[in-house]
DNA sequence: CGGTAATATACGCATCGCCGCATATATGCG
DNA sequence: CGCATATATGCGGCGATGCGTATATTACCG
C-alpha cells in the first residue's frame, strides 16, 4: 500500500503534539543547528530523554542530524511541507512559554562546540 | 496551585493532535459554526465519535457551543491567544489533506438545519 | 589498543487516549 | 405523557507513548 500524504500530516502533528520537543524545535528554528549536549543544557533535562525525542523528530522527518566528530548536530529538515513554516514561526513566539529560559540557558552555557562546517 | 499559562498551550496542541479534531477544525475555522448531525456527515463518521470529539475540544477552550433546539452549534472560541490563528489558518490550506471533500460533503448534506440567532 | 566524552538504545513500567457499542439525556411535538 | 430526533456519556479493551535507569555504540586521542 502507498504511504498516504496524511502519514505526514500526522506526523508533524505528533511530533509537536509533545512540550519538550516543542522546546527543542523553537531553538533550532532560531538557532539553526544545535547538538545533543547544547540542547540538553538548554532545557536543563537529562541526556537520554532528549536523545530520544531528537530520534523522534529524526524518524519523522522534522529534523536532519549531521555528524561532527563525536557530536551531532540537529537542525530542522529543509524539505519540509510549506505549510510547516507558520507552525514553527508560532512555536518561540508564544506557543513555547518555556522558550526564553531555555534560550537563556543556551546562551550561558559552558564549553560549548564550535562548529567547522555548516 | 495556580494553572500554568502551559496548560492552555498543552491543551491547544492537544487538541489539534487528532487527525479528526483537525478535520473538525479546519471546517469550523472556515464555515465559522457548525452543529453536531452536519460535522457528522462532513466527516462522514459516526455520531457518537464526532459527539466525544467536540467534547475534547470544548473542555480544552477551544470550541464554544451554542444550543438551539435540539440541535448543538459549535463554534472556535472567541478567547483562544492570538497565536493559534496562524495554526488555525494552516489547516484548511495544507494540514488537513480531507478538507476538500469533508466541505463538499457539507455542501451537498441533506436536510441541513437553518441557523436563527448567528 | 585503552580511555574518555558524546550520543544512542534496551528494558520495564505506567499512563493516556482513541475506538466501538450500547445506553442515557434532552428537546420539541402532538 | 409518549414518541422521535439530536446529542452526550459509560464502559471495556487496546495500542501507543513517555519516563528513568542502565547499558551499548561511536568517535577521538595518546
Amino acid at each position: 500500500m502507498r504511504i498516504l500524504p496524511n502519514m505526514d500530516t500526522q506526523r508533524i502533528f505528533d511530533a509537536v503534539a509533545d512540550a519538550t520537543r516543542r522546546r527543542i524545535l523553537a531553538l533550532l528554528a532560531t538557532q539553526g543547528e544545535l547538538c545533543v549536549c547544547e540542547l540538553t543544557a538548554a532545557l536543563d533535562d537529562i541526556q537520554p530523554k532528549i536523545s530520544r525525542h531528537l530520534g523522534v523528530l529524526k524518524d519523522a522527518g522534522v529534523v536532519a542530524p549531521r555528524r561532527e566528530g563525536t557530536w551531532m548536530f540537529y537542525r530542522l529538515d529543509a524539505s519540509l511541507p510549506p505549510w510547516t513554516a507558520a507552525l514553527l514561526d508560532t512555536l518561540p513566539t508564544g506557543a513555547v512559554p518555556e522558550f526564553a529560559t531555555d534560550l537563556k540557558r543556551l546562551k550561558t552555557m559552558a564549553g560549548r562546540p564550535e562548529r567547522c562546517a555548516a
